[in-house]
DNA sequence: TTATACTCGTGGTATAGACCACTTGTCTAA
DNA sequence: TTAGACAAGTGGTCTATACCACGAGTATAA
């Protein structure tokens, strides 16, 4: 629970500990390597949080004096500091210094994950399915290319279905994925089997991470006839690009859901 | 519709198409301004895109060009873009250009933690301010006193504001705060100062911890009018429920934002 | 006609230096 | 003892410049 951790830490830690550098020595950065200077130099600190050289609560060296110590611009090493304050690892105070703000957490202990659609009907104890209404292999367009940070003019697979709930229409669903690697995809039957089970067994990759944007807006006359619900009617629109553990992209995904069934819940924290 | 947007363009616009610096001369800065160069540019680009100026697949002028033609350096104007970039509105391609990715909104949450309304707009760049609709204590109904944990027939107080981001109606928030451990609130003004900052300074609390809800509604007219908009408008449903760092309810929320001027981005992995 | 090499423009990374706004602790004067 | 001024240190922003890696055309050669 991070209210124990707040609660504990109001008590204990009165006065936050100054790291030295002394107490960082093994900082090595590789001059040569391929991976750009501020992303070793922020999977390094990383480490050191993981390690707990750097605890809850410390105030890290300024960023000059470690700057110098790792004899890289301050810019650089900001760069790299921003990626862990992004991660929430760290907290800048400005006036004050670089805090240690969080143990590192696992991934599962994040507070929201996602899932597919069969996944999440599973979940809530209803019976999913699906009815395709396109499958088929297009060009790209140059909003889904960029997302799919493909070439102009790639290839795509077009899947786009409507999903039911125990046989209602929950959802009207578009999902892209590249051609070239996912060709083989365009033979299996994806009425019954998930997606996301698919490429899992079939093509060995997993969507672990992804992006969300969540809108709403009105149907328009075809959308709601796919919904069997009427024009005009208010609809969450779920843009989704995924990528897998290796951080390639693998789809984008638009799908409408019925707002009269559908809702999203999430627990966050700062 | 952002749905048929992307099926629209297909057909339209096989090439993408570069945009030129005339196609975009209203970039204005202040460089006098108490918000920082980059935030006011990416103020800017984010309205060029909201406003059609800027379109799904187009091609931003390049980074040199562009910065010189803003009088600042390519660095600064990185920093804007970058921040673009993360909402997901663009997509870099080295070597090609950045590209439009995404349309139509503007304004939108946090990727992971959760903001005020007033933080997340400063966050942006964008004045937030409120105008307050109703602030007095009443009587809970069933589902707020259930959502906050209260006796039925508790006093809560109730605030209805309209927020507003540089002026512009955003969203209509109504606020639910238990009676008895808040009621010294009701002496505030709550027309500029956020509620979140008074919680903390005065009452030494800090939402910490929220379960939100997601859902999209069609606004009746009265909700139609404080947002300044059309009766049967689309607008995300926001239902919140914050906790502090002990795990005391400390407030629960409704908000409904414009559909055309809010989404609600994140991160999520599994 | 087709392949190859080249060039140019793009975003990606890195530098060194500058000034600002803010916090904190210290020193000074009341 | 206290209130206020001050100095030092911090992160925040911005500049001007440099070089790299990559994409996409273009010119050239086969």
């Amino acid at each position: 629970m991070p209210s124990s951790l707040a609660v504990r830490r109001s008590k204990l830690a009165a006065l936050p500990s100054a790291i030295g550098l002394d107490q960082l020595s093994d900082l090595r950065i590789e001059r040569r390597s391929e991976t750009p200077l501020f992303k070793q130099i922020a999977a390094q600190l990383r480490r050191q949080i993981e390690q707990g050289n750097l605890r809850l609560g410390d105030i890290m060296p300024g960023e000059r004096e470690l700057a110098d110590a790792l004899k890289v611009s301050r810019m650089t090493l900001r760069a790299a500091i921003d990626e862990l304050v992004d991660e929430g690892l760290l907290v800048r105070q400005r006036g004050r210094g670089t805090i240690v703000a969080h143990v590192r957490i696992h991934k599962q202990a994040q507070v929201i994950g996602f899932m597919s659609f069969t996944e999440e009907m599973r979940a809530r104890g209803l019976q999913p399915s699906s009815r395709v209404l396109e499958f088929k292999s297009e060009i790209a367009d140059a909003a889904v290319s960029a997302q799919l940070n493909l070439p102009l003019g790639a290839q795509v697979i077009l899947l786009k279905r409507v999903r039911l709930a125990n046989g209602e229409p929950m959802a009207l669903e578009r999902c892209y994925l590249p051609y070239e690697r996912f060709s083989a995809l365009l033979q299996s039957d994806l009425a019954k089997r998930s997606l996301y089970d698919i490429l899992e067994k079939e093509f060995d990759t997993r969507p672990t991470l992804c992006q969300e944007t969540v809108e709403a807006i009105a149907l328009d006359a075809p959308e709601a006839r796919d919904l069997d619900t009427k024009r005009g009617a208010p609809a969450l629109l779920v843009t989704r690009v995924t990528r897998d553990a290796r951080d390639r992209l693998i789809e984008a995904e638009q799908t409408l859901y019925r707002s009269d069934r559908y809702r999203m819940v999430f627990m966050r924290e700062r």
